[in-house]
RNA sequence: GGGGAGGUAGCUCAGCUGGAUAGAGCGCUGGUCUGUGGAACCAGAGGUCGAGGGUUCGACCCCCUCCCUCCCUACCA
């Protein structure tokens, strides 16, 4: 009897990548990778699962709703990284003796949160993750916004833009308005949402004059009451904050610095209205964005954090990190025209035809010449003794999974002397100059480098 | 989390005011074609019409519940 049959899908927020678009996404790995390491970063890896407890350490409320928490078999409750930044803390707390500062470490892998799946927003995402460890500001901010920076150049992706603040600046300037230190978190959080709402709600949001129906909970309004400040101290802030020469100032010779790292003016400015949403953050937060794509959401963001171990150890360390986001990147620099959104669905790029099975052992050495060079070659798998008749539906494939060439060994070329081969473009279309050319099978390799150059 | 729009073949969709064996294009497989890809033609495979219940002589179509997807918002990568 019929077994009733499974729909093969996806859990919410989760995907898979065909080959296509994982060749897309790994080459971006690669490339932040490279340019990571050119920076002495070193890769670290921890555990996709933390206990509860370690994962909850740091995190205000909100944060531990977008938690996957379960109990294993053991009935030990444990979690999924939301982040890298609680796993880092962890890591270093347990390993103090074996760490020299500065830390330098980069972390790239899933990530998950439970919350609703939209456009650039999934319950399972990848981090490219940079940090650093046991250095006071500025300069460890400039090496990784330097380091991010020559990631997404080396893509070619020269069409971004850092925007980056000091919290603690706006801490000053909330001190000299008089407004008591402890509401700094929920004005912040107010303020951040300058650019999305405009400056009247989001000074009516400050001052306490919005309407109810305008919150979603009850709970939100009493947060909004206890964030209300004087008219005057928001007007004040909304003019600081529109001012940025203030800031500027207060970052010091660190826009000089990360410019001299070939981070041009145009892809850096400072922005007093930024601040991010994460409480752990306490002076310095910058967020990237891609021009043009703006509407997926910013493609990165870090800080700085200058509590990291206080829940671990007694020992207190200062710590910056930021982290791209690789599928909205992805998603970005696609709809930007920066890398193309699909790749082939082979890596090969020759592709071996079989003539007839009878000469499969020819081809197969042909392949292996290739591969020994250094050259990823596919040799057809299907068969049959059809003296060529499957050329056709060879040819058709390998144009399909984009292979760019494909080398035919039939009888009559192996009959030579010295035996050949023909060597066929597959990029190029009908009739036109080179694309296929009968060669000595010596010569290859030789050819192959040549027209793949 | 709040609001709106939708789910019919692998994909994009059509399907009359509810009527009998649910269609097209693309894609896939094979053939026309025993030495050559992107073309053309022919054939084939592929659907419990998102799931469950209800109304009805009869439901892809109407009603209810659930699931899922997309868009606008709130938060983030």
């Amino acid at each position: 009897m019929a077994q009733e049959r499974i729909k093969p899908r996806n859990l919410r927020g989760f995907q898979d990548f065909l080959p296509p678009s994982a060749q897309a996404r790994q080459r971006i790995v690669d490339t932040f990778r490279e340019a990571f390491e050119l920076y002495g970063f070193a890769p670290l890896e921890t555990p996709a699962l933390e206990t509860e407890e370690v994962l909850l350490s740091d995190m205000g409320v909100d944060a531990n709703k977008q938690i996957y928490r379960f109990s294993d078999l053991e009935n030990v409750k444990v979690g999924l990284r939301f982040d890298f930044t609680v796993s880092l803390a962890r890591t270093v707390a347990a390993n103090l003796n074996r760490i020299s500062l500065p830390f330098k470490r980069y972390q790239v892998g899933p990530v998950w949160r439970y919350d609703k799946p939209k456009r650039g927003r999934y319950r399972e995402f990848t981090q490219i993750d940079l940090d650093i460890i046991g250095v006071a500001p500025y300069e460890p901010e400039v090496e990784m916004v330097a380091a991010v920076a020559r990631g997404l150049g080396k893509l070619g992706a020269d069409n971004y833009i850092f925007r980056v603040n000091d919290r603690r600046y706006l801490g000053e300037v909330l001190e000299r308005l008089g407004v008591v230190p402890e509401k700094g978190k929920d004005i912040f959080r107010v303020l951040d949402k300058l650019q999305k709402q405009g400056e009247k709600k989001v000074r009516d949001e400050l001052t306490g004059k919005l309407l109810l129906q305008d919150f979603e909970s009850a709970l939100e309004y009493e947060r909004m009451q206890e964030v209300a400040i004087p008219g005057e101290a928001a007007d004040g802030l909304l003019a600081a904050i529109k001012d940025t020469s203030g800031l500027r100032e207060h970052l010091g010779g660190f826009l000089a610095r990360v410019e001299q790292e070939g981070v041009g003016e145009g892809n850096i400015v400072a922005d007093p209205s930024l601040t991010r949403g994460l409480d752990y953050y306490t002076g310095f937060v910058c967020e990237v964005d891609i021009r043009g794509a703006e509407s997926l959401g910013s493609v990165g963001g870090g800080g700085r954090y200058d509590d990291l171990l206080g829940r671990y150890s007694a020992n207190p360390l200062t710590g910056v990190g930021m982290s791209v986001g690789l599928d909205r990147l992805a998603d970005a620099l696609a709809a930007t025209g920066v890398l193309e959104a699909d790749a082939g669905q082979s890596s090969a790029q020759v592709f071996v035809a079989v003539f007839d099975d009878a000469l499969r052992a020819e081809c197969a050495s042909i392949a292996r010449s290739l591969r020994e060079a250094g050259v990823p070659a596919e040799m057809w798998l299907a068969g049959g003794n059809r003296n060529g008749r499957t050329l056709s539906k060879q040819f058709k494939y390998a144009d399909k999974v984009g292979i760019p060439l494909a080398v035919v060994a039939g009888e009559d070329e192996l009959a030579k002397d010295p035996p050949c081969v023909q060597l066929k473009d597959l990029r190029t279309g009908y009739g036109q100059e080179g694309k296929q050319n009968e060669i000595p099978r010596d010569e290859l390799v030789a050819w192959v480098k040549e027209l793949l150059a």
